[in-house]
DNA sequence: TATGAGCGC
């Protein structure tokens, strides 16, 4: 039986292994980037069998900016009507409405407004009809619930600030409308109002020429439940053009609705499309009737 | 059941 010889210059692969085991060492972790692919080098030992493993993950880098965000966006949760609806748009909820215009200020803004040209969200808010100046909602300001609470306190607060910085010495009666600072310097959309220095306040909700979007362009919906709202109507509507006013008849007195309401278009064929396309609509359990509205008494 | 509000001049 020849003699086993122990070589002390190299030690066996396996006093190799059992030196690292006892010094818990294991090769640090790498990560490299060559191009676009990303690799990732681990070692790990496993504690049952105590074996060695290196674990390598590679990925590929997506460089471009807008991907990115596209791709971070894919994973919002859809909500509301679409809750439960695959991927992408569905033609049944999603639809065009007229372009709506937008002035940048600044052209630094410019990559931000693109990114947020491609927010779903951004086309919905573009859709909206109208935006309320105190909560942002989509309904008139004057109809805002937080009106009578929030607008007082905004108000007031714009005051504080106007009074707090170098505007002091101007008289109270003129003081800086708030909005407008803000806003610019998002380089976000300033309405008409408040543009050239916003003097005028007051005034930008009123409807640009009288007899271009009221009469002429109403329809008179009826057999409506009575828990339709406005909001419904106008997502009911908003498809054919869009929409200067909405009423729906209520009790003045319990806020019940009365089942009819009125839709103002800005265009008359907007209103006449919406006759052709809603009337017989089956809308909650019933079918609503759809006709050209007689003029108002007043 | 069914053709809307209120403002200020």
């Amino acid at each position: 039986m020849p003699s086993m010889e122990y070589d002390d210059s190299k030690p066996s692969w396996a006093d190799q292994v059992e030196e690292e085991g006892d010094e818990g060492t294991l090769p640090a972790a790498k990560e490299t980037i060559k191009g676009n692919i990303k690799t990732i080098t681990d070692y790990k030992i496993d504690e049952d069998d105590g074996k060695k493993y290196k674990i390598v993950r590679t990925f590929k880098i997506e460089t471009r900016k807008a991907s990115k965000a596209v791709a971070r966006r894919k994973n919002w949760k859809k909500f509301g009507n679409s809750e439960f609806d695959a991927p992408g748009p569905n033609v049944a909820t999603t639809t065009v409405s007229d372009d709506v215009f937008m002035t940048f200020i600044s052209s630094k803004e410019d990559l931000n407004a693109q990114d947020q040209d491609e927010d779903p969200m951004n086309k919905l808010k573009g859709q909206k009809i109208v935006s309320c100046r105190i909560c942002k909602g989509d309904h008139w300001t004057t109809r805002c619930p937080y009106k009578d609470t929030l607008g007082p306190m905004q108000k007031e607060l714009a005051e504080q600030l106007g009074l707090s910085t170098a505007d002091k010495d101007k008289p109270a009666g003129s003081e800086p409308e708030p909005a407008q600072p803000a806003q610019s310097k998002t380089g976000k959309y300033v309405p008409p109002s408040l543009r050239d220095g916003g003097t005028r306040r007051g005034e930008s909700m009123q409807p640009n020429r009288r007899g271009e979007s009221d009469d002429n362009a109403t329809i008179r919906v009826t057999n409506l439940s009575e828990d339709t709202r406005e909001t419904d109507l106008q997502e009911l509507f908003r498809p054919f053009g869009s929409i200067s006013r909405i009423y729906l008849a209520k009790d003045k007195n319990t806020g019940q609705s009365k089942g009819f309401a009125f839709i103002s278009f800005h265009r008359r064929e907007d209103a006449a499309r919406a006759i052709a396309g809603v009337s017989g609509f089956g809308y909650d359990h019933l079918i609503l009737n759809v006709e050209w509205a007689k003029p108002s008494n007043n």
